[in-house]
DNA sequence: GCTTGAAGTTGACGCGACGTCAACCTCTAC
DNA sequence: GTAGAGGTTGACGTCGCGTCAACTTCAAGC
């Protein structure tokens, strides 16, 4: 009655490699027994039991650094495989919400197969009418800050041109990315963004607070609010419902960024 | 007009870090060009554009070696996404599955918490009789196998009947694994699963076929009915489902195995 | 001229769970 | 003696960068 199993024979046992029983003993997560400090392993009883709650867990998705802890710390594996199921649910989530966004680009593609420049790298240069904004801009900053703001863009030459619009499309696809994430507006991933959205802006000569070297405060809360009102400007951020979390963050930002008193 | 940016004012205009940069660099993915070997580098508007490009990619969940193939061999995005987005979709059954499978292991500790022992890892030894399956092995291929068969198995001693037991559960395992992976029976994935079955079966004494060193064609068939047919049987294989792609696998293996005029 | 700072450079390690050599030892069988 | 089976210990590769570390270069302020 042999009290103990080589390498192999635990490895054809349970349909493992040895490669992998070796990796569990260096990385402590089931210790073999040695009878010389560079002799064969050996593995007994208490060992292949441990192995099979290992495989267990391991098929249900856990990583090895949880696995020893749901069998180290006892009496909470249903602790640990909760936790997980969270973790998995949520992937599953990312999963479905990246499968929808591959479904629209082909289906882009596919409805135009021209447009390919469009929606892989739009060119933006083309199509895209700044002056558009002029009653907007006006209305609420004002007929000197668009008189300014329309300087500012033809000013900015082909390049620079390019290079603004370039920064508001990277900082849509953060936004959208941070909205179907489901995070919290004020969380800091969103906050990061918010951040971002607010030096971006005050790079911009012309806009209120560019010369303070951060944006106005009210302006800042008012860009929230138009994002949101205009469906031409929520649709650079995945529409109403991502303006509207662009918005909230934004809100969130200000209060933190200027304290009490300040403008 | 500057004709060229930094690395730095790339990063913050599209919102990626600096060290990303530098291993699209150092990958190939998006050279940059350089005034000396070891000076800065400096980016174009064509970079720019690839960029945008590499980030939408990206955003969708493709590798940074499918993007250089997508973008370099031009003309094929849609099929590089439609690619994606097969694998996307797999994936995300297989999160389904596994998810099914934790929900279910959750749900029986819950219900009974003192059996834990027998779901995480049961010793098996206990509550398995042997010999309630002398009826169906009697009948099927005579009292002799029988009789070998139990004298095999009470001299198996404890250890041998546990070591026998552990690898009836790792090819339980297997065999729900590959199933529930919708893997087709005669494929490379499954036809393994069947040689270890074969081979586990050949090194049980009293096993027809055991003096051969694998398993009898026959023998090996008529079980994978049995599984089939005897739902405590096919309780081991994931159900009645699950018994019949292993009789399924376990025929194209017999098939493949034993060419021709062998018995 | 000297210091400091900002921005750039090239390595190299780390992560997760092993697969996959490579080089070597040891025991048994022929 | 030699071949083969089965064991050992490294060490590298995977994927997409994050994160130091150590160094250079350039412009501004003293």
């Amino acid at each position: 009655m042999d009290m103990h199993w080589s390498i192999q024979e635990i490895a054809r046992l349970t349909g493992v490699t040895s490669r992998t029983l070796r990796h569990y003993d260096a990385v402590g997560l089931l210790p073999a027994v040695r009878v010389t400090a560079s002799g064969p392993r050996r593995y007994d009883r208490a060992a292949l039991v441990r192995l099979q709650r290992i495989l267990l867990l391991r098929d249900l998705g856990l990583g090895l650094g949880d696995i020893a802890e749901a069998l180290d710390s006892e009496q909470d594996e249903a602790k640990a495989l909760r936790r997980h199921l969270d973790s998995l649910r949520a992937e599953q989530h990312r999963l479905a919400r990246q499968i929808a966004s591959v479904e629209r680009t082909i289906a882009a593609l596919e409805k135009d197969p021209e447009a390919k420049e469009d929606i892989m790298a739009k060119d933006m240069l083309d199509g895209f009418d700044h002056t558009q904004y002029e009653q907007e801009v006006t209305e609420r900053w004002g007929r000197d800050a668009y008189a300014k703001s329309d300087a500012w863009w033809r000013g900015l030459g082909k390049d620079g041109q390019q290079q603004w619009k370039v920064g508001a499309e990277a900082l849509g696809r953060a936004w959208i990315d941070a909205a179907e994430a489901g995070l919290d507006p004020a969380s800091d991933e969103a906050q990061a963004v918010a951040a971002r959205h607010a030096e971006w802006l005050s790079s911009i000569p012309g806009t209120p607070g560019h010369e303070q070297g951060r944006p106005d405060k009210g302006y800042l809360l008012g860009l929230g609010d138009m994002y949101v009102a205009d469906d031409r400007f929520a649709a650079n951020y995945g529409g109403t419902e991502g303006a509207t979390f662009v918005r909230d963050a934004l809100r969130v930002y200000a209060e933190r960024a200027y304290p009490e008193g300040e403008a």
